[in-house]
DNA sequence: TCATAATCAATCAAATTCATTCACAGAGGA
DNA sequence: TCCTCTGTGAATGAATTTGATTGATTATGA
């Protein structure tokens, strides 16, 4: 890389700095900065630019660039930052859960910490198309029923018409639901829509219908509807959700819980 | 690994701790802290993400990758026991699968040796009804689809009479099936009724049937039946397995491969 | 079973990094 | 010349990350 002892325009800062990030996968600021002779203020300016057009992701302190095997949008930072209240939110899931209800976890990271706290129940059967979820209770806890279907891989879940088989069978007292995007208008979206058609299978099929989704997930619409609101009953969030949308779902019949 | 005395990113950091504990397998906390150089707080911070997303199994005191089920000691003394011969069984077990078949993988650890061998391909469709096979291939590699049932937890398995509704859709090519026991007169035997309600189910969906199984479980007979010699074509043992056996059953019109 | 030691989660304070605002400099146009 | 517009650097308070401390929880061995 050659040293520049001259400043350089704008344009050209930018295509040194595509170069670097990539060659390097992950650079901090304060380098950046020394290599390329502008202040930091200016560095942040130019990072904000190519994260928008998608070459790179800021990071805190610095850069990755999005080829690096260091970046992992899949869970990881969308989780991290409400971990603790889906934790939260599932804690207050657990007071809707009876003894020797048949209950269906849905597949998400908020169910998923929901099963975690299944497993020292015994007098429970849980019904579940989420891969990571039978795999918390594979060990021990409740007597535990999978549904068939097509594992979907980015989801970890069994999907697709083969599901609508083993759910037509069973009896469900709860179902337990996850969503990528949860609107007032549009009701529960998710991404895939092999994957709404076994929600909304399974809300057809549970007597009580209870979605769990924390604040980041309110207002967002996704691609495929996965059920609509009046066919859910009680929606466990956290306190950050927007008091609007709260009043609209109340007033549309849903209880509404804040953990 | 880059040596760098500069304060590593944050991704950085993860992507280290991801390939130590896939290397390691099982790691504790003090180490993963003195070899990135953090705080124990920040390490479980860390650790939290990572296994927010998956990525690794947190563990008092430590961490262990997913990919390393030590959480089954039970299951892994049995793999040790005749574990080459099982490797040898499934890689025979691999000359009988063509391209765009599907196949079906039963439980047990020799069919699971078979399934770690289908991790790269991708020009096949595999149906289980095994949780480690499942779990196997559920990063990547074959399409994979489930049949539903209740969870057998003594052999990670779906049996049971739900098992029967998603096998009466599918067309299997070829079934490859573990045993407890199988003997000239009584074929195969296996422990649990409901996981030989599923076999049979099984071998009577498959237009080729393909019994995995080692010497040890030469003339064995456990309690419940779980198929008889005239639905399965093909047995794959190893070298041990006794000539008297061997003539009764080529006898009976059974193809034999000695691995 | 209990006691002990290790490990954990929660909280706080310090340090770092960040976003925002403002002022300044130079380029180009009237 | 004056004005505006754009890009830059500096300064501020806000936000994030980190490591230390605490009391609680969990494993381990007698």
């Amino acid at each position: 890389m050659p040293v520049l002892d001259q400043k350089a325009l704008a344009p050209q800062r930018w295509d040194n700095l595509r170069t670097l990030i990539r060659e390097r996968g992950v650079i901090r600021i304060e380098d950046l900065c020394r290599q390329l002779k502008v202040s930091p203020a200016t560095m942040r300016r130019d990072l904000d630019q190519l994260e928008e057009s998608g070459a790179i992701r800021r990071v805190h302190g610095g850069a990755v660039s999005v080829e690096s095997r260091l970046e992992e949008p899949l869970f990881a930072d969308k989780a991290s930052l409400a971990a603790r209240e889906k934790r939260r939110i599932a804690g207050a899931a657990l007071t809707f859960i009876e003894p020797d209800d048949t209950i269906y976890l849905d597949g998400g990271s908020t169910v998923l910490e929901l099963a975690r706290l299944l497993r020292d129940r015994t007098n429970l059967t849980v019904v579940t198309n989420s891969l990571r979820a039978a795999h918390e209770l594979s060990g021990r806890g409740p007597r535990l029923i999978l549904i068939g279907g097509e594992l979907r891989r980015l989801s970890q879940t069994m999907v697709g018409p083969l599901t609508r088989l083993v759910l037509h069978e069973l009896h469900l007292d709860k179902a337990f639901m996850g969503t990528i995007g949860f609107s007032a208008k549009e009701g529960l979206t998710t991404t895939d829509p092999s994957e709404a058609f076994t929600k909304e299978t399974v809300m057809g099929q549970a007597r009580q219908v209870i979605v769990l989704a924390d604040s980041s997930k309110a207002g967002k619409v996704s691609f495929a509807s996965a059920g609509r609101w009046n066919n859910v009953h009680v929606l466990i969030t956290d306190k950050h959700v927007n008091k609007d949308l709260s009043k609209q779902l109340i007033k549309k019949g849903i209880k509404l819980v804040r953990a």
